[in-house]
DNA sequence: CTCGTATACTTGAGTCTGCAAGCAGTCTAG
DNA sequence: CTAGACTGCTTGCAGACTCAAGTATACGAG
């Protein structure tokens, strides 16, 4: 029987590849860049630092400067500046961002569905979600080396 | 409470990022040449085709190509050429990459301990390894949609 | 105030990967 | 036997990501 660590990254190629390649398709969205605009639009004013947003979806920074570079180009984000540190540059969701999350969290949440409420009882959930958690969650030594 | 699928995001980046940096530190080579390399070493003569490479690592093809372009040039690996169908081109490890692969896997289960086996008790991981392997394992559909 | 260090971000260069197209070898229907 | 479809592999190109270096701003010690 393959252990947890294989199963583990081959359920994630498998189900990061479907749910992009659905993004992508139905919205024009990487994965990634949907990513961004969940956490945009759960924060508070829908507006983060580029460093903020690197720890949450873990990218590195460069990464995330890039990948905003992209949403706002389609207007989906836009650049505001922070009043009391001038070196921060915030990515705010547009009108447009707003409208588009929502439309694609249709779309991705129907494939999260289908990957895990369909196959899982609620407990199951349960206790797989506890399992992940207790694994690695941060690049970054500090959490748990 | 993050969902499951956000954990699993998570914890997969956390700890690929991890072992792909340490196997490359200390042993030169990416995780996923790690992973065609112990492919190989449990296969029958130690040679697998290309197709069933991609198939089990979930890498494209061509992904399989470049990435054995690159062992073959360190000579950890060579090509074959199969008998009875002059379309395929194994690919076998060699002496060198036999022997590379028992020392990067020193590392590496390593990791895995510290990742795995220091979190959870055997029943954990046993259902962990359970609950995963439901979720899909392929990209194709076939699997289970 | 100012120098040194730390932080936020951007940019350049390079790596890894996938998709689509192409080539060569295989197989099947007629 | 042969035409057409299929399979295994490679290649051109483009995209996404990282690392390292660079710029601008902030902040603490003296």
């Amino acid at each position: 029987m393959p252990a947890a660590w294989v199963r583990l990254l081959r359920a994630h190629a498998a189900l990061t590849r479907r749910m992009d390649a659905n993004l992508r398709n139905v919205h024009g969205l990487t994965l990634s860049d949907y990513e961004v605009l969940v956490q945009l639009a759960n924060a508070d004013d829908r507006c983060l630092s580029r460093v903020d947003l690197a720890e949450r979806i873990l990218l590195s920074q460069s990464g995330i400067t890039r990948l905003l570079e992209g949403l706002e180009r389609v207007g989906l984000v836009e650049r505001a500046s922070c009043t009391t540190d001038r070196r921060v540059v915030y990515a705010r969701l547009t009108e447009a961002g707003q409208a588009r999350c929502l439309e694609a969290a249709e779309t991705h949440l129907e494939d999260v569905r289908r990957a895990f409420f369909d196959r899982f009882s609620e407990d199951e959930l349960r206790s797989l979600a506890e399992l992940l958690g207790r694994l690695p969650q941060q690049a970054r030594e500090a959490d748990g080396q």
